[in-house]
DNA sequence: CATGAATGAGACTTCATTCAT
DNA sequence: CATGAATGAAGTCTCATTCAT
């Protein structure tokens, strides 16, 4: 008895992170996911509708993920709206740091599955950035935050921000340090490049 | 002789740019541009190499104009740093706010060619986050923004930030107006969040 | 899983002589070698590199067929020169005949591979025509042949001349027949045109 | 008022020689040989129906030189069949020694040629290996020549041998000598490889 | 469930040929 | 006659998807 049996679509996924992330998602051939998987090609038509359908469900997977871990942490009554930010980018520069190869997949391949407006990862997209201007929100009423911001802006400028700078450094995770852009984020973030 | 009139180079490129907008690279069809361009489809391929060629040139006209504009707002000498960024980021809004397409393709397509990293539009886009570089040093050293700032990492983020705006703009150019999402970057980039 | 039935590739083999004898290498198309052989127009790229590979491919199970049967027929050690001569000519009379084809196929589209300088096909190529230069050396050795001639020379002479015969005969089989052509050949290349 | 005025048709030929050379009928461009020929593109179609046409022009040149020329040398009554053989070889050796890449192309394309049947350059070609029949007739009579040849064969046979030859020597006509050729074609012609 | 050989639709690209000037 | 920009038909090849075993 096998004791992987029936983690197939989990190899499958991780297979397809890296193979997506080294060609792009177009580039990608099933065949060399399944390869890197061990599995046979005509498996992952057994685990996934079709090649998009794989795709999707990273997405899936890694919102859920992302908004269950930044729910957890922001909804703490002890932590000011300021260190509340200060969870939000933390909870996703955790969860890329431990997978570049994710990092790069969801800069890159994003953008294409919102066009297509298909999947489930659109609720648990919407929910994370909802958590973000929620934070502001409270902010704003506690003073904190500047009411000159328009909410929408500043979550399309937030997430963009963080976006690019994972994918830089997931291109070459060895030329600058996660936590010192993670450092440098959180500071630009709330001071601007202002000096206060 | 058929005399080449001279128009058909550039109706490629405007169709190719909203086809690509539209579709993406990879599911855009040559024989697609080329009938938008009231052109044959073999006509593509007098002008262009193939069909990356097209993609590449698209961004080799755009780097050399954002540079350009740039370059020419930022060299004044009567302005502070603190302006200078300003107009900075003008440049890039204004050059988009034209061609809401060719922001969609700037923003999806652009990490496609730097991997391949072919063409010489990589001198112009160097180029021009180069000034921003020289903007962000004139401002720490006259003591106006803070130096604490790790000058590759800003400038990833604030490229990032404006990039996500600009792509969520062109997909829904009447949702918020460009003015807004102009002044509001300018003012988180300076100041961030918080209140000064 | 569906079993390789193991004839599909000799299908094809079989089906692109036919096609490339008659339409030549250039004219012949991938979906008619498809169509004759009975499979789908990208089964031949399951076994096949490209089209060029089917040529190949064709030349290589034909050199190596020819030499080893040269081979066979020139090794014993009870045969003179003479009658070695005979048996070489021999071998390609009677791989030939039983596929005209073949014999179009050979004669045309040889000389495209040899510029190429590719596949394995060569070194078989050249081990037969060493057999003949090797039989001819013998000769000349015991006195049976004219030491006046060149090796090389003579090999491309009665190498292009029988080639050349096949053709013919390949065309139209009916009009000579192979064993008349074989005999001449034969009394040719042994006396000339000349009353000894 | 320019002096080579008239003479493009005559550069557009010689132009193609060299093209189809190099690269094989098929894979020759026209743009190629207009631009060696100091042409435009379309002027090749003022002279000549299609590409092919340009082809089978070369080879209608070619046996109008290569009959006239033998028919001249041997119509001579004072030559025996033996010498007139030798003329006739001379003939074709003479014409190719000039011109290497017409000799490539001649033993490239011919096939091609006789396939499609078009062309009055079939009337030379035939009219010229007439000769050669007519030669061996005289030496059989006079009891030169074996009287145990087929005379079709023979032509076959001989007229394939030099073409190979013909075609080795014009790839590299450097490594043999095309005196040693000739020398040698006519004695294993007449002899073949046996001490008489 | 698992397999992987087989499929075939579809897109890029080439280049002989045309024709307005 | 000469030009060369423009054309568009046609073929190679890819690869997601299927399905018989």
């Amino acid at each position: 008895m096998r004791i992987k049996e029936g983690n197939k679509e989990k190899d499958i996924l991780q297979a397809a992170v890296k193979v997506f992330a080294e060609y792009g998602y177009h580039n990608a051939k099933i065949s060399k996911i399944a390869e890197l998987a061990n599995v046979a090609t005509g498996s992952v038509y057994v685990y996934f509708k079709n090649k998009k359908d794989v795709l999707l469900r990273i997405f899936e997977d890694l919102w859920e993920v992302l908004y269950k871990e930044a729910k957890k942490s922001v909804s703490s009554k002890s932590l000011t709206p300021d260190q509340k930010m200060d969870k939000l980018i933390d909870v996703l520069f955790d969860v890329f740091s431990v997978n570049p190869s994710l990092a790069i997949v969801f800069v890159n391949e994003q953008n294409h599955l919102i066009l297509s407006e298909e999947g489930k990862f659109q609720i648990f997209y919407d929910k994370f950035l909802d958590l973000g201007e929620i934070i502001l929100r409270e902010g704003i009423k506690a003073k904190q935050f500047s009411s000159q911001l328009d909410r929408i802006i500043f979550r399309v400028y937030i997430f963009g921000a963080i976006r690019n700078l994972l994918h830089r450094w997931a291109q070459d995770p060895d030329q600058i340090s996660l936590e010192k852009i993670r450092h440098n984020v959180k500071h630009i973030t709330k001071f601007g490049i202002s000096i206060k």
